[in-house]
DNA sequence: CCGTTTATATCTTATATAAGACATAAGATT
DNA sequence: AATCTTATGTCTTATATAAGATATAAACGG
């Protein structure tokens, strides 16, 4: 009957629903959404409807539910950081966090392919940092970020350079920005000579590049992230499931 | 009451006992299971919980559901190997499954390394494939597979030297063994001189080593896999969900 | 009387079951 | 041969019960 090409189950439109409020901040990372029976009462489907639109959430690490307590909007933990959007581990099987250095931050314009990734027009402001990563107290990682200036204004000026190591918790808690999915792109490069200062290694040696795109809550790109690793002593973690 | 430290939610051991079953080959892929009915019937158990465990399969890649078809094996398709498995994509987004050439096929004894991997012991056969991987008509991968021979009984004398190009459909449709999960553990490094003359590169040229373990249905590992790939064209692709 | 412990009520999500809707394919009917 | 019917799948939704978490109040010991 319903032939609508729009037609999606009602779980479906449950989740979209809840997904758009998750975007829109009505509740924070952290807080307790409403229960099951009380959204189920708000939009006038079954308990076990709100349910498969809950657990698909919690599929995709929007939500996290706990038997007892209720169901939280994710946080970007470091447990989470470290398990899901960092995936440098060392070749013994450490995971650890990076401490960082800034080398740059400031205020600049888009180029033509930074506002094409992130979907801005070329020359809109953006955020560009330069940082190196440090790994066990070694430099490791030479990383260039690059945020919409729309969506973090006057970062420059309120941080100084004081920038948190996490930025993902960061632009969350200071900007409500959710970092909800990333897409990596992988190369092996030659090292160029400022990296290879920044990294101690000679120039030319090899460096895994990470060239990664963030997107937020709604789907759109909120960070461009082009990281230079130094895998002597790390390699980068794919599962396939 | 149940204090049993054991405990599994029902579904849970429905599904249990389904990997299992699949494991051992019961149902072979591209076979269709028994209806949700008919296995609820069988393990006295409700549809719904046979439809839970089945619907995690499903995530797993385990099996493939066709509402008003059925429940499905997983094969190793064209498709699956393409964007499950190799994930090497042009730099304009183009996927393409390789071609190949072998320059080897032999049988080895595995190395302590190799055996700790596998969970042999050292000096077990194994079965070792070196191969050039061509994407575009250009040599573009360099390629060592390492197979515990027991697995594979037969193989360097039954294939001689046409070896087909996708293997993991090979290795399910001639020896029944599923690779049904991977790790890949990425570095970059520098081309060896070998490796140099077989991809068209000078020696030295910065190269991503993908290594890679599969491991079957029951978890056990059954390959070893060694890429180097010349990423001056391609990419590897992960995307963080 | 005060502080600690122990029930208990009530909130939450987790699990199990069932019924009707929808999709597909094959056989019967025209 | 084309259409309709029916059998048999999964999908969707709903409901009931179990189990975990927490706050409150009663019971208890000093």
């Amino acid at each position: 009957m319903n032939a609508t090409l729009g037609f999606r189950p009602l779980y479906a439109q449950v989740k979209d629903l809840l997904v758009q409020r998750l975007a829109s901040g009505v509740w924070k990372p952290g807080e307790a959404l409403p229960s099951e029976f009380s959204l189920a009462a708000e939009l006038k489907v079954s308990q076990g409807t709100v349910r498969k639109a809950l657990d698909e959430l919690a599929a995709q690490n929007l939500v996290v539910r706990q038997q007892g307590k209720g169901t939280f909007v994710a946080r970007h933990t470091p447990q989470r950081a470290l398990f899901h959007f960092f995936h440098l581990v060392g070749d013994d099987g450490a995971r650890a966090l990076p401490s960082h250095r800034v080398l740059a931050l400031r205020n600049a314009r888009a180029t033509k392919a930074q506002a094409e990734r992130l979907k801005l027009a070329a020359g809109t402001p953006v955020i560009a940092l330069k940082r190196i990563r440090l790994l066990g107290g070694r430099p490791a990682i030479f990383e260039r970020i690059v945020l919409p200036g729309s969506l973090f204004p006057g970062l420059v000026e309120r941080v100084v350079d004081k920038l948190p190591n996490e930025v993902y918790r960061f632009y969350e808690e200071k900007y409500g920005v959710t970092v909800a999915r990333a897409v990596e792109r992988l190369k092996a490069v030659a090292a160029t000579p400022e990296e290879a200062k920044a990294l101690g290694l000679r120039a030319g040696a090899p460096l895994l590049e990470i060239d990664r795109t963030a997107y937020g809550l709604d789907g759109r790109p909120v960070e461009l992230r082009l990281s230079r690793c130094d895998t002597a002593r790390h390699h980068y973690l794919s599962e396939i499931t």
